[in-house]
DNA sequence: TTAAACTTTTAT
DNA sequence: TAAAAGTTTAAC
């Protein structure tokens, strides 16, 4: 045993540039090992759970170091190969280790402490010498044991409370406490077990006879007799027993006062288990089985391969085979897909096959299903108790569980835009992140899409990326009929109901005479984007943002897009008063009334952010829909993506042009996907799908390439575009976002950082512009772009850029600004 | 992120 | 002029 004191340096689940070093006491310098967490305080009285780093017998040169307080896990709870892929991030993604660490483990075991006053024992009540603040801070302490520094901000409606928390420390009035919280907790399930005295027979029997005038009790016993021979075990879910035997609750805490039995409480697992049949795996369609070849191949010299299939081609089925094979190998899988919108149906599909041999973990998990999940697969490693190995479903964030032999990675819809981190940082691409997570376990990535983004098409073409097409749709669906409806023209000659073409009212009228299923796309959610009186033209405003308020009739309010915030609806003009406000523009809501009004008959459910805001509202839906309960569905992007419903003969894109002329690079790249996407909805099961497009613009290219299904002349428009205009793939960006409340300070401060970034990277700078809203959160935003061409050394530029960002806000007048930096923003 | 030292603003 | 609010800096 060594015996010298040994260091380690942590990580802080917090935004800072550096790790803290920290001391081991003696006793614990045998346990202590990189990976595991650690209680430590940091600060005054703060409590954290950190991460050790790294473990050495270097103590710091220029101060003391802290003891930790406690180790809290047995084994590593993160793995070499996870630091590694966490350095990758916060470097190629500009961003500090802790935030990388928030970002890659779940809450429940990021325990942190929160600070808790509590009235001192020994006060005797004397208020004498205390101000007016001061004494109704310990009055409030009558209505509660505990009051947290944010209490008393509310008691004494004060931001600076210190002076006042001292002052009654001082005076031993109250003391002070910490209290970790979020810890993770397991789920208990209460049981029940047979007293082991009346175990046997005989003592049974006499049970039995005293039980005789308590028939409800004797039939809680009988149910638990039944039941734990069926079962061979001796103890029974509680909750079962009393649906079982049919019995109050009471009747159990009566058996259990009288000792008769004993109420045990047992871990359980809150994730849920299948229980369904397996099923064999499909076997594969002659064009299935030729891609699944392909890709084979191609894994041998590539690591990444694109699958190119369109809608419906059976990707899927493709993708189980080759993940059968990994597990079979004992490898772990990732399956990852953009949103948890996508998932329920997949789980479904993957269950049939793989049964318990999956694990689901994306944002709507709890934050201690997320703990199990990541338990789970400690547990597999640590005891290693499988051989087959498993496959994890999930959202971007499921690349930070802790895998230990990673096999393959399948990223489904790889070209879809919530892959990428938006808020907080690291603003990470989840399928870049995983091609690169995918790189430190010499596993294969397959990118699976109708619409390859333009960045993986090019990588293709490249040879960078493997290339497998498969462009025949699964058991003979055909491609759908696409259609325009030239609303220009109809406009024009005042054959528009509202906001529905003649043709699309047409159309709709014979699917639903044939019963069958309609979608309707519109991107953008609530009643009309905009308000504005015909009098003076003023429009609603957020009072915090630069955009205009959004009208929600169903709860007649105008609500900001961007900061929740909500105005209650006069129908008056906020400037003059004027009644004469009209309502422009539209979005889900106002489509979803025109519906019921122009079809009556037909039962309408809207689909949007504020319908699926709870945990299973979006499965309902899905679920109607699939019943055939609702026979049009009106929705923003969540309608486009990867449902899968088999009566569907319609659909339509209702306002085409809100999405081309959208201000960004990309608007034509997302415009065709979204319309293939959405499209593809159109036409199971040996029906041809209808799809209609209402647009100013019938012959814009992007809609041409839309109808044709045209993916190749649309890539080959996009990609002399980027090439002209310096965009990806040729450019890489960086965005650089300066936020601040004073506008004059923002605009002075952006100008002047990108001089001086102008000076070291020329014309790859732009800017300083207004981003598309000019202010969120009453913070005014400006941007600055860094374009780099293929050949400069990204990492360089990175630092040069930080290096700049320091000199930038060391500099007195502009430290109060915020700098965000964004690498390959959307 | 938080705490405390330090600085500026505000109300009386 | 003191208290409150805002800013800055260090934390191991």
């Amino acid at each position: 045993m060594s015996s010298e004191t040994k260091f380690v340096d942590v990580i802080l689940p917090l935004a800072l540039p550096k790790l803290y070093t920290y001391r081991i006491q003696r006793e614990l310098a045998e346990e202590i090992q990189v990976g595991q967490r650690v209680i430590v305080q940091f600060g005054k009285n703060k409590l954290y759970s950190a991460l050790v780093k790294k473990v050495h017998i270097t103590p710091p040169e220029k101060y003391e170091a802290k003891y930790i307080d406690s180790i809290l896990d047995n084994e590593p709870l993160v793995t070499e190969q996870q630091f590694l892929f966490w350095d990758w991030l916060s470097s190629y993604y500009m961003c500090m280790q802790g935030e990388v660490m928030n970002a890659a483990i779940p809450s429940g075991l990021k325990l942190s402490s929160e600070t808790y006053f509590v009235l001192n024992a020994s006060f005797d009540g004397d208020l004498s010498a205390l101000n007016e603040a001061e004494s109704s801070v310990v009055e409030a302490f009558q209505a509660t044991d505990t009051l947290s520094v944010k209490d008393i901000e509310v008691i004494v409606d004060r931001k600076t409370v210190y002076p006042i928390t001292k002052k009654l420390i001082e005076n031993n009035i109250i003391v002070l406490q910490e209290d970790l919280k979020d810890a993770y907790r397991p789920k208990l399930v209460s049981h029940i077990v047979l007293n082991e005295s009346y175990r046997q027979e005989e003592k049974l029997k006499e049970l039995f006879d005293t039980l005789n005038r308590a028939p409800a009790q004797l039939r809680a016993l009988m149910a638990y007799i039944h039941w734990s021979q069926q079962k061979k075990n001796d103890t029974i879910k509680k909750s079962f027993l009393i649906e079982d035997s049919k019995v109050s609750p009471n009747v159990i805490t009566e058996l259990v006062k009288k000792e008769i039995f004993e109420e045990v409480q047992i871990e359980t697992s809150r994730l849920a288990s299948y229980s369904g049949e397996i099923q064999q795996i499909k076997n594969l369609s002659e064009a299935q089985q030729i891609a699944y070849q392909q890709i084979q191949d191609q894994f041998l010299e590539k690591e990444v391969v694109l699958l190119h299939g369109v809608t419906s081609s059976g990707k899927t089925e493709i993708y189980i085979k080759l993940i059968e094979e990994q597990l079979e190998k004992g490898n772990q899988v990732l399956y990852l897909l953009p949103e948890i919108a996508l998932t329920t149906q997949i789980i479904f599909r993957l269950q049939k096959h793989f049964g318990n041999d999956i694990l689901v973990y994306h944002s709507r998990y709890s934050n201690n299903e997320r703990v199990e999940v990541w338990k789970k697969m400690a547990d597999f490693h640590y005891t290693k108790s499988r051989k087959r190995g498993f496959v994890i479903l999930g959202a971007r964030s499921a690349i930070f569980l802790p895998y230990t032999n990673l096999g393959l990675i399948v990223i489904d819809e790889e070209h879809e835009t919530s892959y990428k981190q938006i808020e907080p940082s690291p603003k990470y691409s989840g399928r870049d992140a995983g091609i690169y997570l995918a790189g430190l376990f010499k596993a294969n990535v397959l990118l699976g899409s109708a619409t390859p983004s333009i960045e993986t098409y090019w990588n293709a073409q490249q040879k960078k990326y493997g290339y497998v097409s498969l462009e025949t749709r699964f058991g003979n669906v055909k491609m759908p009929e696409i259609l325009v409806a030239d609303i220009k023209e109809d406009t024009r000659k005042k054959k528009m109901k509202s906001h529905f073409s003649p043709l699309l009212v047409k159309e709709m009228t014979e699917a639903l005479e044939r019963k069958e299923q309609i979608i309707l796309f519109q991107n953008r959610r609530g009643f009309s984007p905009f308000l504005q009186c015909e009098k003076c033209l003023h429009i609603p405003k957020c009072i915090r943002c630069d955009v205009s308020l959004t009208y929600h009739k169903y709860v007649n309010h105008l609500k900001c897009h961007y900061c929740g915030f909500i105005e209650r609806s006069t129908g008056k003009c906020g400037a003059c008063g004027s009644v004469e406000v009209k309502l422009k523009g539209f979005g889900t809501e106002k489509i979803e009334e025109e519906i019921s009004l122009f079809f009556p008959a037909a039962s309408v459910k809207r689909m949007d952010l504020e319908t699926t805001r709870s945990k299973y509202s979006y499965q309902h839906i899905i679920n109607d829909f699939e019943d055939h309960k609702i026979d049009i569905l009106v929705g923003t992007q969540m309608v486009t993506k990867g449902l899968d419903f088999g009566n569907v003969s319609l659909v339509g894109v209702l306002d085409a042009d809100s999405l081309l002329y959208f201000p960004d690079f990309r608007a034509y790249e997302r415009s065709f996907q979204l319309m293939a996407q959405v499209s593809g909805r159109a036409g199971r099961k040996e029906k041809r799908g209808k799809v209609i497009i209402q647009t100013m613009n019938p012959y814009h290219s992007v809609i041409r390439n839309v109808i044709d299904n045209d993916y190749t002349t649309l890539y080959n428009t996009e990609i002399l575009n980027r090439v002209n205009f310096k965009y990806p793939p040729f450019y890489r960006l960086i965005q650089i976002r300066l936020k601040h409340r004073d506008k004059h300070l923002i605009d002075e401060g952006a100008s002047r950082f990108a001089d001086q970034l102008k000076k070291t990277f020329s014309d790859r700078i732009l800017g300083p512009e207004m981003p598309f809203v000019s202010r969120v959160r009453n913070l005014y935003q400006k941007d600055i772009l860094i374009k780099i061409e293929r050949g400069v050394s990204l990492n360089k530029t990175k630092l040069l850029v930080q290096q700049h960002v320091d000199i930038f806000l060391s500099e007195t007048s502009f430290k109060s600004i915020r700098i965000l930096i964004d690498v390959d923003p959307l």
